[in-house]
DNA sequence: TACGGGAATATTTTT
DNA sequence: TATTCCCGTA
């Protein structure tokens, strides 16, 4: 008989440098030392995700995995870099070998490395959502679709339909009959500009941002491509997978290998991108898709007091549909959230700018402060409150940078350099000189679609007429910036320099706008190439409201302002939620329409849940608007919150001495 | 054909 | 309220 010798698997933990059991909870360390095959890691609101994310990654380079063959992929490009960062802290520099970002980002990546594949060149151009617009435009007055009788939609509007269509996997013609119903009579006409956009976008070798995914998908459906892809692709984890539509789990699927090491980590109770396609239910299906799936559950909330945690549990019971979760803490109780009902909207920025005054004051940075909100614009009459007493803030969501018209005007420049095939740049560039329209444009850009030499417009045998010297000046800048090596930065103040006259003439508010070009020359020495800039600015654009602390001129570091969709994965000391009216959060689009309700009420969720020691919600009772005043009604959300979890607050006059008021302490 | 002015209109959240 | 669209004029 033959002898077994049985020999016992050395516990792995003893050969790590780093104290996994000491530093991390038991469903935290479960998730960590999880080695192989697919798992899903259900992480409510500031149960540690990032902690335990940072710490795997960490674990699996530890455990001999190349970092290079583990794929990251993050809701921003932001937080990629901040969690390999704490990883590289956590363990060492091998960290910052892990490939990460957006889905955007890595499929450009994929993209550019096997554009030929697809019959793109590699220096395709990424199109932004205005330049998308601008093509749509272009393609509606080409095909002659305004003059019809019936109003036809709009450019966004049109956008918005086809963006859906292919984030919701759904025809046009799905979208149009159960979103856009009134439009339902052009049904033809928007189904053939769809198809001209298609057809646009291919012939001038620019993607939009939803090509970016679904050409990725395509160019995957190449057999020897898929493999190379996933062979580099030997451990995958996906951050907030309850933000991905159909489209980008089919490239989670895509992008695993058969080994399936696959590893998604989210919250249902937290999703709030059902616009983009996203279905919180997809999470529960992971399982579905990944045989064998490991769950592991993380319910431990750190970040939050008794009291806001109390708060937000609350807030979802209100829910139509139920979440199995309620989140527990071990901290304190802490303050009470307050409830503030103000008079109106400057009185609401009043008593937020104080508040945070007053907390300066006792030694809490403006770092640690946020206001969050529902819509873009619901902070504008804050942002003018802050200007004057001269708090510096950042405010992340709504306009970025590079989306406002002017730096547009001067990128475009850059982009014909890089893609003279551009031909949305190069309308720009051109419609710029005075004397050029959009019929002299498009004549150009057929003469350029068949030069060899695109810069020189004197071949052309077009420079003549009233903007003769300026198409003469254009070609001079262009030969300049393509014959001579300048850095982006040198390049972008060569162009600011041309520019100037144009912009003077163009805009009412041009010093305004002079002044963001010149800090922009400044931040652009951050680039290492045209190609980075472009690519870089458009996948991870820069807040509008960033510049002043980019550009270096900003000594402290600025107060937060956000919307609530850009606040995600994110936390903050003290938070105040503002305009929580009725109608605003939940959104008035919303109320027609039980599933968009929760994505309101969950929206409101994770406002809450960002705030670590103190909450302050307020609403203004009367909106001033342009026809009349209207008395509001505080969300309905927080109908049945009675006062001993949400506390009323009073305010009372400042420069009322004899009075108690809590803005006084 | 370019461009400015006045009327119409729809109005969120992001990569 | 700001943007988009349309039309008249140069």
């Amino acid at each position: 008989m033959k002898k077994f010798k049985l020999r016992r698997e050395e516990p792995r933990h003893l050969e790590y440098q780093i104290e996994y059991e000491n530093l991390l909870n038991k469903a935290q360390l479960d998730a960590v030392m999880h080695q192989n095959g697919p798992a899903l890691v259900v992480a409510g609101a500031g149960t540690g995700k990032t902690r335990t994310l940072v710490y795997r990654v960490a674990r699996l380079i530890e455990s001999g995995v190349n970092p290079s063959s583990i794929l990251l992929l993050t809701f921003t490009r932001r937080a990629a870099r901040e969690m390999l960062e704490r990883a590289s802290a956590v363990l060492d520099e091998r960290c910052r070998k892990v490939r990460g970002g957006t889905f955007h980002f890595y499929c450009s990546q994929l993209l550019h490395e096997y554009a030929p594949k697809i019959g793109y060149p590699s220096n395709f151009t990424i199109i932004d959502t205005a330049d998308s617009l601008e093509v749509i435009q272009l393609l509606r007055t080409e095909l002659k679709l305004h003059q019809k009788s019936k109003r036809f939609p709009r450019k966004s509007t049109v956008k918005a339909i086809i963006s859906a269509s292919i984030n919701k996997q759904l025809s046009i013609h799905e979208v149009v009959d159960q979103n856009y119903d009134q439009f339902m009579h052009h049904i033809d006409n928007i189904e053939l500009l769809a198809r001209a956009y298609v057809k646009y976008k291919a012939d001038n070798f620019v993607m939009d941002f939803d090509d970016l995914l679904v050409n990725t998908l395509h160019l995957l459906s190449d057999k020897e491509v898929l493999e190379k892809v996933r062979a580099k692709n030997k451990y995958v984890m996906v951050d907030e997978y309850q933000d991905t539509n159909a489209l980008q789990a089919e490239l989670v699927r895509m992008f695993t290998s058969e080994k399936q090491n696959i590893m998604a980590v989210g919250d249902d109770a937290q999703s709030i991108y059902r616009f983009r396609g996203a279905d919180h239910k997809n999470i529960m299906r992971f399982p579905d898709i990944f045989s064998g799936t490991k769950i592991i559950k993380l319910e431990e909330n750190y970040r939050s007091t008794g009291n806001i945690l109390h708060l937000a549990n609350l807030v979802l019971a209100g829910a139509r549909e139920k979440y199995d979760k309620t989140l527990f803490t071990s901290r304190e109780k802490g303050e009470l959230p307050a409830l503030v009902k103000t008079e109106d909207g400057r009185e609401q920025s009043r008593f937020v700018s104080q508040m945070i005054l007053n907390l300066r004051e006792q030694n809490i940075e403006l770092k640690d402060m946020a206001v969050l909100f529902r819509n873009s614009r619901d902070s504008f009459d804050l942002e003018i409150e802050l200007n004057k007493k001269k708090i510096p803030f950042i405010k992340y969501g709504g306009q970025k940078f590079a989306e406002a018209a002017h730096i547009k005007d001067v990128l475009a420049h850059v982009r014909v350099l890089v893609n003279p095939t551009d031909a949305i740049a190069w309308n720009r560039v051109l419609n710029l000189i005075e004397g050029i329209g959009p019929k002299t444009s498009s004549e150009l850009i057929q003469w350029l679609k068949s030069s060899s030499n695109p810069y020189e417009f004197s071949d052309s045998g077009m420079v003549n007429g009233a903007y003769k010297n300026g198409l003469l000046s254009l070609s001079q800048l262009l030969i300049d910036l393509k014959t001579n090596d300048f850095t982006p930065s040198e390049a972008i103040e060569h162009i600011n320099t041309y520019y100037k006259p144009r912009c003077e003439k163009k805009y009412d508010d041009h010093p305004k706008r002079l002044k963001d070009l010149e800090a922009f020359a400044a931040i652009a020495t951050g680039y290492r190439s045209y190609d980075q800039m472009l690519e870089e600015l458009a996948l991870d654009p820069i807040e509008a409201t960033a510049v002043d602390t980019l550009a270096g001129k900003e000594d402290e570091n600025p107060v937060i302002l956000s919307t609530i969709h850009s606040a995600k994965g994110l936390e903050w000391e003290h938070v105040f939620i503002i305009q929580c009216l009725d109608g605003v959060i939940p959104s008035g689009f919303s109320l027609s329409n039980e599933e968009d309700l929760d994505e309101e009420l969950r929206l409101l969720y994770v406002a809450i849940t960002r705030a670590k020691d103190m909450l302050y919600v307020s609403y203004p009772v009367i909106q001033h608007g342009g026809f009349g005043d209207v008395f509001t009604k505080p969300s309905r959300f927080l109908d049945d919150i009675n006062e001993s979890n949400l506390e009323p607050w009073l305010l009372v006059d400042e420069d009322d001495e004899s009075s108690e008021t809590p803005l006084l302490n």
